[in-house]
DNA sequence: CTGAACCTTCCAGCCATTGGAGGGTCAACA
DNA sequence: TGTTGACCCTCCAATGGCTGGAAGGTTCAG
């Protein structure tokens, strides 16, 4: 199987596919003499494990992990459950903080005339100061857990 | 005001200061004789925003866009109410896709014993293919709308 | 004067991808 | 047999939003 049919087969892209042969996630079972990639059916079901397991958000690292735990025939289900389990804990905090977010844009878009009229409360309400952080001794280190969101 | 002022002023690291600065987004006010960046008050209110905007998960590309509506006097309010809308109806998207992981993650969860067996349906569960795509011409360009979630 | 806490620039890396250049391979068709 | 043209290869660069570190200049208190 060349690259491009293990592309429809698993409906990742052929840079993609390279690229997890680059980082060593899933590699062709081997190579044409021309040095084309040939993908074997265990090659083909990796993948689609792959490509579901980042359709749910998992990043390539813990795919890595769950990679290992299929291949290993004595893995323990508790290992996987609790990977899973970990996983929805993490999702689930994303989607209070997206709750969040959506609250407070809606609240403010909602006092916003939407005429031409230029007293949006949106700006003046992203310029307001939050509450303020406590009174902390000169000289700390200034570190904010930002969180960013993909695009 | 230096950047260590500016930043604990703003909650936003000493090293993203400079970021913003490079890309544009937010210019101190003037540098100091000594190369010193220094931030005005005006700065300051500027990157609250910045931030909290950030926080909303707005894109800085966005931002920008925000900080010029907010500096030009003549801003339509309804400019803003739309740009902000279309960032709830985008944030309300990106909530339904991780409803959908949680949703897949726990059922798959739920049916794992969690015992030692080695059953656990969450690895079969993510290599089951899906429905299959439908019959394609040859030869036709592989595009999958992947999407990813920042971990 | 010393030292350390601050500041500067530059360079490199992270993640998961995408894009493109510049070239080799393969199969069908004239 | 030669020519398409779709496929494949590697390598290099960029994206966004940072973070870390090296190598060095500035400021200020003791």
């Amino acid at each position: 199987m060349n690259i491009g049919e293990a592309s429809k087969a698993t409906g990742i892209s052929v840079k993609m596919l390279r690229y997890y042969d680059d980082i060593g996630l899933v590699r062709p079972a081997s190579r044409a003499y021309s040095g084309y990639r040939v993908y074997s059916e265990k090659d083909i079901s990796m993948l689609r494990f792959v490509r579901r397991a980042r359709d749910l958000g998992f990043q390539v690292k813990q795919i890595s992990s769950l990679l290992d735990l299929w291949e290993d025939g004595s893995r323990a289900s508790a290992d996987v459950k609790s990977l899973a389990l970990n996983h929805v804990r993490e999702l689930e905090r994303r989607r209070r903080e997206l709750d969040e977010m959506i609250g407070t844009l809606q609240h403010l878009a909602h006092h916003c005339h939407g005429d031409n009229r230029p007293d949006c409360p949106i700006l003046s309400g992203l310029s307001a100061e939050e509450e303020e952080a406590p009174p902390k001794p000169r000289r700390t280190k200034t570190s904010r857990a930002s969180f960013a969101v993909a695009g």
